[in-house]
DNA sequence: GAATGTAATGCAACCGGTTGCATGTCAAGC
DNA sequence: GCTTGACATGCAACCGGTTGCATTACATTC
C-alpha cells in the first residue's frame, strides 16, 4: 500500500530496494535472499516462496552490477561492426540480438566506422563489462585481436585468424554458381567489380570468380569500386560498358545496385543487353530490375557467432572452430542471355 | 620486467591488475590510486605522474563495474528500436552511437521487434546498468513509459507523451511541400498510402496530407499498406492504379519503393504517367527512378536524442522538452506533370 | 618559535550482491 | 538415548572501486 504513488507528489527517482531490505522485511539473512534468487534449490521451497513474495511486494530486482562485481558474470556481450548503416549488418545485428536475448544477455553495439583505432577504443570500453565479444569484419590487426582473445571469449565474423573462433560466410560456391549461370546464358567475357583489397570477403570472392571463370574459359577483367557503395558502383558503369563485357559480378549488392543505376543512365538495358549479379542478398527484390545475387545468409552469421560465443563462455570449448556458412545463387531478373552481337566478343 | 611475457608460455587469460596492485607497486594507498584517475586535481602532479606510470606498466585499467557499484554511474546508455532492419533506424543508431561515444558512453542496443512485451523485458534488463534510455518509436503504453522515466532519464523518439522529453521528426512541412509540388505539377486527385494506425508518424503524415490537400482543393483517398514494407507497397499498386489517382504519397520510402515496383509490373510509367513521393529519405537515389521524398533527418533524431539524454543525466533539466526536427522535400525523378488525359480527374 | 592554515595523502566504511565455512536443527541408526 | 549425517540457514569476507573524514607535512604569520 505505502508504495502506491499518490497522483501528484513523488518526483524523485523511485528508490530501488536492496537485498538488505528484503532480508529485513522477510526476517532472513541477506545470504538467504541472495540464494532465493540465484540458488533456490539450496533452500526450502517454503523459504523461497516467502522471500520472493516479499521481494515482489517491495519491487525488488537483483542489481546486475553488484552481482557482476562479485561473480564476474555480467550477462553482457559486445558486438562490434564496421558500419551499422551498411545493409549487410542490420540483419546480422538483429539475429545476434535475438540469440543473445534468448540466453538472457544484453548486447552492447559498437560501430567502428572502418577505423581500427576507434575499434580498439570500443573494445577497451566494452571488455571490462562483457563476458564475450563478437567482431564482425574487424579492421584490427591480428596482434590486437589475439590479445583481446586471451582476455575474453571472442568470435570473429568474416575474418580468418588461425586459432580464433570464427564464422566465415563462404561465398565461393554461390559465386561459382553465378559464373556457371552466366556461362549457360552465353556470357564469355565478364567483369568483377571489386571491393576493399583488405577485406577477406573481397579476396574470397575475387578468387572464386577467377578460378571458376578460368575453368570455363571465360575471360574476366577487374574494375574497382572503392569504397564499395552505391555511388562507386554507379561510377564504375561507364568503364564497364566501354569494356565490351556482357555481364558483371559485383562485390556486394550495394555496388550492384549502383551499377544498375549507372547502366540505366547509359541506356544499357538490363537484362536484355547486359547482366548484373550482386552478392549478399541484402536488398531482396527491391532493386529494379530485381537483382540476381549470391545469397550469403548474413543473418545466420550473427546467430551462429553468438551461439559459438555462448558455448565458449560456458563450456570453454576445446580446439579452434572455423565455421563456414554456405551460399547459393538466387536468380532474379537482372541476368539474361548474352546479346548476340557481343557473344564470344 | 617480471611482467614482460616471455614469448611462448602464458596461455591463461591475462589477469587484470586491480587498484590494490597498483597501490602496492607505487607505494601509495588505494585511495590515492583511485584519485589519480578520477580526481587528479586533488593530488600532486608528481604523484599522479608516478601512479599513472606504474599503472601503465602493469596494464591497469579501472574496472567500470566496480566503479558503477559505488558511484551509480555506469557510463552506459540504452537505445531501444522497434526494428533494426528497417532502413529508417540504422542511420539513427549510427548517429546516436557517435554522440554517445564522444561522451565516453557505451550503448546497449535493444530490438523490440514491434512487441511491447519484448520491449518491456529489454528495458528491465537494461535499466539496472544504464544511466539513461532512448526509446525510438516505442510501442510501450504510456503508463509503462512514465514509470521507467521516474527511474532513469529517458528520451523518446517519435512518440509524443506530455511531460517526457521527446524528439519528434516533424514531417508535416515536408509533406505539405510535397502536396504543393504535386499541385504545381497539376495533380488534382492523389492517394496516401498509409502505415500503422498506432504510429505517431503515420497520424502526423496523414493529417498533414489531408490538411494541405484540402487547402488546395485536391482530392485524397487513403490506401493502406500494413505493415509498412516493400511488399505491402507493391501490393497496393493495383488498387492505386485502378483508382484513377495520378500520384501517391507513401507512408515511408520502403512502401514507396514497393509501389514503384508494383507500378512497373503494371506497366505504369513513373514519372511519365504517375508520380510517387516517399517519406524519410533513407534510400537516397537508390530506387529506380530516384525517389522524390520527404527528407526526415532520421540521423539527427538519434544525435539530438542522445544529446538531450546527456544533459538530462548531467544537469537534470528543468521543464519538459519537446524537440521538433524539421523536414523538407527532396525532388528527384519519381514525380512529374500529371498526364493530360487524367488531369482534373 | 609557537600558532594557524592549507594542501596532500591515508584510513576505513560503503556500494549490493555472492559464497566458503560454521552453526544449528532434526531424523535416522545403533 | 546418544551419535551421525543431511540439510537449511547465518556469519563474515570478498569483488574493486569511491569518498567523508582524520591525519600528516609543510608554509605562513605574528
Amino acid at each position: 500500500m505505502k508504495r502506491d504513488s499518490e497522483s501528484g507528489g513523488e518526483r524523485r527517482p523511485a528508490v530501488v530496494p536492496t537485498i538488505s531490505q528484503v532480508a529485513k522485511a522477510s526476517g532472513v539473512s541477506r545470504a538467504t535472499v541472495s540464494r532465493a534468487f540465484s540458488r533456490p534449490e539450496m533452500l526450502t521451497e517454503e523459504t523461497v516462496r516467502r522471500v520472493k513474495e516479499v521481494a515482489d511486494k517491495l519491487g525488488y530486482v537483483p542489481n546486475q552490477v553488484a552481482r557482476a562485481l562479485s561473480t564476474g558474470r555480467h550477462g553482457n556481450v559486445a558486438l562490434i561492426v564496421s558500419d551499422v548503416a551498411n545493409p549487410f549488418f542490420p540483419p546480422l545485428i538483429r539475429a545476434a540480438q535475438l540469440r543473445a536475448d534468448q540466453a538472457g544477455l544484453c548486447v552492447f553495439l559498437g560501430n567502428s566506422d572502418e577505423d581500427p583505432a576507434r575499434e580498439e577504443l570500443l573494445v577497451g570500453r566494452f571488455i571490462g563489462q562483457v563476458e564475450g565479444l563478437v567482431l564482425a569484419s574487424s579492421r584490427l590487426d591480428e596482434e590486437h585481436i589475439r590479445r583481446h582473445a586471451t582476455r575474453r571469449p571472442l568470435v570473429l565474423i568474416n575474418r580468418d585468424i588461425e586459432g580464433i573462433t570464427r564464422v566465415l560466410i563462404d561465398t565461393a560456391p554461390g559465386v561459382a554458381a553465378a559464373i556457371a549461370h552466366l556461362d549457360e546464358l552465353g556470357h564469355r567475357y565478364i567483369a568483377y567489380v571489386s571491393g576493399p583489397t583488405t577485406s577477406w570477403s573481397n579476396q574470397q570472392r575475387r578468387n572464386a570468380v577467377r578460378r571458376e571463370a578460368e575453368k570455363r574459359g571465360i575471360k574476366v577483367i577487374a574494375v574497382p569500386a572503392r569504397p564499395p557503395s552505391y555511388d562507386t558502383g554507379r561510377l564504375a558503369a561507364t568503364q564497364i560498358a566501354a569494356s565490351g563485357v556482357t555481364a558483371a559480378i559485383a562485390f556486394d549488392d550495394l555496388v550492384a545496385q549502383g551499377l544498375l543505376a549507372g547502366l540505366a543512365a547509359l541506356d544499357v538495358e538490363v537484362p536484355k543487353s547486359f547482366s548484373v549479379v550482386g552478392c549478399d542478398d541484402v536488398l531482396g527484390e527491391t532493386t529494379y530490375p530485381p537483382l540476381t545475387t549470391v545469397s550469403a545468409r548474413c543473418a545466420d552469421a550473427g546467430d551462429v557467432a553468438v551461439g559459438l560465443l555462448l558455448s565458449q563462455m560456458n563450456g570453454g570449448v576445446s580446439g579452434e572452430i572455423r565455421h563456414k556458412l554456405n551460399s547459393h545463387l538466387v536468380i532474379r531478373a537482372s541476368t539474361g542471355p548474352a546479346p548476340a552481337k557481343r557473344r564470344g566478343r
